[in-house]
DNA sequence: CACGGCGATATCTTTCAGGTATTGCCGTTC
DNA sequence: GAACGGCAATACCTGAAAGATATCGCCGTG
C-alpha cells in the first residue's frame, strides 16, 4: 500500500463523486476507480458504497479513513519537521562551560539564543575545561566553553576559538584604603590579606599571581580560599582582604565594592569556544552565529576555524 | 513521497548500511541509494550520515523518522482497522425497542452480543413502535425491535422478521382465589377488578381484552392504569386485583404472585425485528446472527428475508 | 424510450521502480 | 605506497504499473 491509495481514498471520501475527486487530484477517473479498486483488493474489504445519490464510505471505510488521514498527517508533518531540524530551530544543544563564563559571555549569547531558537532544547552542564574536552571528543556535548583551548585525548579533533581575553584584576571594600586607586601594584598586594578562588579558574589565577608576586609569593600561603567569585567579592565587601579573580568579575553587580586593574597587567588564559571540527549540526552552526553576533570581534577568527572545514 | 520512501528510510536507519537494508527489503542497493536520494531532494534536507563506520541519521533524519514510523503504524493499523470494521468486529449499532422487549429477547440477545462482539458499542433507545419505524426510514437506528411489523411512511424499504409470539396472561397475588388455577377464563375476569398497563403495550393489550371480554367489556373501564409490566405485578401483588399484560412478563422473577393462562388463548401483536433492507453492514448482520442463535425459532424466517437480497 | 450521468472495463502510453554493471572514494594491508 | 576491498553513487536498461483515451453497462429521468 502506497501513500497514492491514502490519498484518493481521503479525496474520493471528500467529494463523494469518482469523477470530482479524480480532477481535484489532477488525474482522470479511470485510474481512481483502479486505484481504489486496488486498495479495496488489498485490505480484503470494501471501503465505499457506490450510490446513484454519491459514493460514500462504508464502515470499513470509515475507520480505514480515519488511519489514512492520521497517516497523511504524520507524513505531511515529517517533512516540515525534518526541514525545521535542518534549518536547527529544532533539536538539542549540550553546552558544557565553566562556572565563570556565566559571568560574562553566556547571559547576553543564552538569552538572544533562546529568543531566536526558542524550540531549541539547551542542555547546560556547567564542568571543568578537562571534563569538557573529553565530553565533546565523547560525543557527549556539542559545544563548550572552555579557560583555555581543550587539552587531552582528541583534542586535535576540536575545533576552538578564543572568545574572550581575561586578565587579574582586585576587588576591594568601598572603604578600603585601595578603593580610590585606578590601579592596585604587586608590591601593594604582597602587604595585604588575599582571597582567591578555589573554582575552576583557581590554577590559572594562581599561576598568574605566582607570575605577578614573583619568587615572595609567600602571600598566597596565608590567602583565604573562596568557592566562588561570588564569595571572592563577598568577603572583599566585608573587608576581609584584597580580593584577586578574572576580569569578568566585573560584571557581577555589587554595591560597596570598587574593582581596580592590577599592575603589572597579569593575563589569564583565554576563555575559548570549542566544538568537534566533523560536527555539521545545523543547531551547532545557528548557536555559533548568535556568538558570532553577541561578541563581535569572535566573527573572523570562527570564519577561520570553518572556512577550510566546508 | 511515498510510503514506500518511509519505509525505505526506516529500513536504513535500522541497518545502518545500504547494502543491508536493500537486503531486508528485498531490493538492490542501487535502487535503495536513489529512492533515498530522492526522498533526501524532496524533503530538501539530508537525512544520512554516510561515514565509513556506517550511514546514521542527520538531526533532521530523527525528525523525519519518527514522524514516518507514525506514519507508518498508521497505514499498518488502517488495514487492520478497515478489517475488523468489515468483520463487524467493531462500530456502533443503535436498536431501538419497547420497554417489553427487555423482559424477554433482549437480556439474553445483548449479554451474548456483548460477549461475542465487546467491541461493538451499542446504543441503546426505549421508543414506541410508531417512532423505531420512522427512526429506521430516516437511518437514526440499524435495528429495532417492536410490537407488530413497522408501520408508516418508508415501511417498505424495512425488513421485518417475528421473534416471538405473545399472548395474554393474568397475574394474582399467591392469596388469590385464583391463584392455583392453571388458567383464568373470561367470564371470571369480568367479576374482578382489573389492572392493565399503559405503556407501548397497552393499546394492544386492550384491544385483545376487548376482544376477550366480549361487547360487555364495561370491566376494563374501571381497570386501574399502571405505567409498565412492573407496576402490574406490583399491584397484583398487593391484592388489587387482577393483572393483564403480555406473556413476556412471565420472565419478571417476583416472590408472591402466580401467573395464569387467560382463556379463551387471546394473542398479542408479535414482537417484531426490523432492520432496512438496504443495510449491509458488518454489525447489523453479526446481530442478526446473535439472534438466530438465541431465539432459535427466528432462524428460517430470518433467511428468508436476507437471501433474496443477496 | 431516448438521453445523460456515472462508474467500470479495455487498451495504449509513459513514467519510474528496480536490476545489472561500473565507477569513485577511502581506509586498510602487505 | 601500491594493491585490495568495502561501500555508496552513477549509468544504463528492463518491466511493471500509473495514468490517459475510448467505450461499455447500468440506471434514473424527462
Amino acid at each position: 500500500m502506497e501513500a497514492r491509495h491514502l490519498r484518493y481514498a481521503v479525496a474520493l471520501a471528500e467529494h463523494e463523486h469518482f469523477g470530482r475527486a479524480a480532477g481535484a487530484l489532477g488525474i482522470a477517473q479511470p485510474p481512481l476507480s483502479k486505484q481504489i479498486a486496488d486498495l479495496e483488493r488489498e485490505v480484503g474489504a470494501r471501503l465505499f458504497d457506490r450510490t446513484r445519490q454519491g459514493v460514500f464510505p462504508t464502515a470499513a471505510g470509515e475507520a480505514f479513513l480515519a488511519r489514512a488521514r492520521r497517516a497523511l498527517d504524520e507524513i505531511a508533518a515529517a517533512t516540515v519537521d525534518a526541514g525545521r531540524a535542518a534549518r536547527g530551530e529544532t533539536g538539542r544543544l549540550r553546552l558544557g562551560f565553566i562556572a565563570s563564563a556565566l559571568l560574562d559571555p553566556l547571559p547576553g549569547v543564552l538569552s538572544r539564543f533562546g529568543r531566536e531558537r526558542p524550540d531549541v532544547r539547551l542542555e547546560l552542564h556547567e564542568m571543568a575545561t578537562s571534563r569538557s574536552s573529553s565530553a565533546l571528543v565523547a560525543g557527549e556535548l556539542d559545544v563548550a566553553l572552555t579557560l583555555g583551548p581543550p587539552r587531552g585525548a582528541g583534542a586535535e579533533q576540536l575545533v576552538s576559538v578564543p572568545v574572550g581575553r581575561d586578565h587579574v584584576i582586585a576587588v576591594v571594600s568601598a572603604a578600603h584604603p585601595y578603593a580610590g586607586q585606578r590601579s592596585v601594584s604587586a608590591g601593594q598586594l604582597r602587604r595585604q590579606p588575599l582571597i582567591v578562588s578555589a573554582g575552576e579558574d583557581e590554577p590559572a589565577v594562581v599561576a598568574g599571581l605566582r607570575a605577578l608576586l614573583g619568587a615572595d609569593s609567600s602571600a598566597l600561603g596565608g590567602a583565604t580560599v573562596a568557592r566562588d567569585v561570588h564569595t571572592i567579592i563577598g568577603l572583599a565587601a566585608s573587608g576581609v582582604g584584597v580580593g584577586l579573580g578574572p576580569s569578568r568579575m566585573r560584571t557581577v553587580p555589587r554595591p560597596g565594592v570598587r574593582f581596580c586593574e592590577v599592575t603589572p597587567r597579569t593575563p589569564l588564559p583565554d576563555l575559548v569556544l570549542s566544538f568537534a571540527a566533523r560536527d555539521r549540526s545545523p543547531v551547532l552552526r545557528a548557536f555559533l552565529d548568535t556568538i558570532r553576533k553577541t561578541c563581535p570581534d569572535v566573527g573572523a577568527a570562527l570564519d577561520d576555524r570553518l572556512r577550510p572545514h566546508t
